[in-house]
DNA sequence: TATGAATGAGCTTTCATTCAT
DNA sequence: GATGAATGAAAGCTCATTCAT
């Protein structure tokens, strides 16, 4: 989880971060998502992070701005490629078929949550606390990240690709099953000895014939 | 949210709960899963309890020890009668088709559900944090259910109803599948306006089609 | 200073005060008393008093409340005996003379400034402040104590013992000169050899003169 | 009262002030007459003034500091005029009865006062916490002022125009009516409506009566 | 059984002050 | 001379828990 959480400067680009700020950064993070923010001090994160504790007020006025430093610049990184790249190959014919646009989904955003597991972690354990949280979610993930995948469902149910049933059943099926693979691959049992390839060929499958429906040879 | 927790009785069965107990209960688990376990204090449980603090501390040791006897018994009564009723029908040939098997589930989880939402929002929002959840988790649902639903799955599979795949991915798609749904239903939103029998089909149908397979023409 | 403000029970009367209370407060009227609100810490207070630091905040929510809780008692007291009971007097001729009011009206004020001069001080002090106290000021001091001084002064004025001034002016300048003395007296430089009879007649005669105007052989 | 506070070039005249450190003083002044010192923290002060916090302390060692050459030549500048300049036109003649006198200093005064207001207000409420500042107030005033006013009291005792008490006793009642108009008319009340000529006035006759005791017709 | 005063450790936050740049 | 990041002590306050009543 660690080696994972290195890349903060990537993450919080554009701000020009101390060396200590991203330090209480790093121990936050680690910190947050090990026991959550509410059972989380702010001494604790200051001497994981080798800081005093003043130092971390001086930067995030209050314990839950540092919160919010973290969690905001994720969510907008995972719906920013999501949309304006993938999409546009999408109706642009680069996946003509929704099974191509769903593998690529599936590990686009593989990678990223691998590459920011704790803060996702954060992030879905503290929404259901923090009424700013829910607000930034709604405005990224329910407004962009939803409307652009309508629109895209339509496309392919015209096309034929998938059954004839409203968009947003489609689109809560078809994150359940992702993310169901991905809480369980990462975050349930990450230990376990997962065949990857083999586990992601068979979820892509069980989404397209679910979609497909009855009436179907092959896709 | 409120209607449906007065099934604490119910709940708690076996313990003879005084009225200042369960005036605990009921206010701590409104309480904690409303700003998590952390987040909550003692004091504020007492008042809207409207019973001394020292009270709470007469009947459970710790806070701990109270989160522990709000969330036991929903994991118990979780699993109980999933286990020992509708398994042994579908053994018995009660349920000819996997469709039938999965629709009692789904609807009859959804009660449950319904029925103890905050306790079990609470349940899931608390087990990564605390070990001694994450230990009855196991005990309980992995050791209980997924063993029962994997030889159920084999059962199924052996009839042809269900593709050859690994039968733990068939359980972490239906589950994904299942529980994404009753969480989008009642958790994430609750206030929409759900046509909930259509909803249930389309999911059944989803699984049943996702399992099945390329090759089947109808179930 | 300390052996007067053994009487607390006295001004804190109806509510039934622990020991620790009691403790509490009298610390803090030494400690405000001496090194003003601000700078006076509650771990000090508490230090003092005997008592766990939580322990004032279990009586008094804030530091502000404990301030309150000692000072608005000390502005109730203050005006309440005056007014009733002094002012009947007055106008049912117990007090013929106006200097016969002032003489009683000084030596009742004084032996209250007396008893209560640490909490006396923490008022003065501290009113420039906190609008709360300014507000309970006005409440008390300039809507009671102001508008029956003045119905009084324009008793004496119709009597002809006073002259024909506004009667805030006279108000004004007798407080004056009383509280001059009584600050002078008790606060600026109590531990100096002080004729009190002396000083009090003196003190008296200059208001009456000032007040009687030129044309006055004997008052 | 921001208006009036401009005056601080002639106030600390001799040392030669950084435009920032100008800026420093005045924005401490603010805070500290509306606040109080130990209620005032050197990083609002920055942030009024528009300067690094460093700053302030690149120029005062400490708080106190900054307090101390806020409020030490405020008491310079009161005594220093008092007593030179407007003492030898009483000895020489200038002011043949004690009532020109008076009135000469009570407007004198008020001049300074309406000046200095928020820095008169900081003194008069610090100087209760400050052993530093009780010792400066006793060798101006005490030491300058008081012997100086006592000289004066007895030249017109001499005279006949000051009753036969003792000297200490006119200047208390003196001060004491002079600073309880000024305190009066500019900390309590400065926003209601007066009438300045007619209040010093009578205030002035009040003083003069009061002091020319019983047998006097007409100064 | 139930209370609620009392606790002391620990919480988040602020403070005056320092110092490398 | 001015900055502002950094500090660590201490601030006000909350907490889970205990215990005499």
């Amino acid at each position: 989880m660690t080696d994972h959480d290195l890349e903060i400067d990537e993450l919080m680009d554009g701000d020009e971060l101390t060396d200590k700020q991203k330090k209480i950064i790093v121990s936050a993070i680690e910190s947050f998502a090990e026991k959550g923010f509410s059972a989380t001090s702010t001494s604790e994160i200051a001497k994981k992070a080798g800081v005093a504790e003043g130092t971390i007020f001086r930067h995030y006025k209050t314990k839950k701005d540092l919160l919010l430093a973290i969690v905001a610049p994720v969510m907008a990184k995972f719906v920013a490629p999501f949309i304006i790249k993938d999409l546009q190959k999408v109706l642009h014919q680069d996946y003509e078929h929704f099974e191509d646009f769903l593998t690529a989904m599936l590990l686009n955003r593989r990678d990223f949550l691998v590459k920011n597991l704790s803060t996702v972690k954060i992030l879905v354990q503290e929404i259901p606390f923090h009424p700013e949280l829910k607000e930034l979610f709604k405005e990224h993930i329910a407004l962009k990240v939803y409307a652009q995948f309508i629109k895209l469902v339509e496309h392919y149910q015209a096309k034929g690709q998938i059954m004839d049933i409203p968009a947003y059943s489609v689109f809560r099926m078809t994150f359940s099953t992702i993310f169901g693979y991905l809480i369980a691959r990462y975050m349930i049992l990450p230990e376990a000895d997962w065949d990857d390839e083999a586990e992601t060929e068979r979820t892509i499958q069980f989404i397209m014939h679910g979609l497909a429906g009855p009436n179907h040879s092959k896709k």
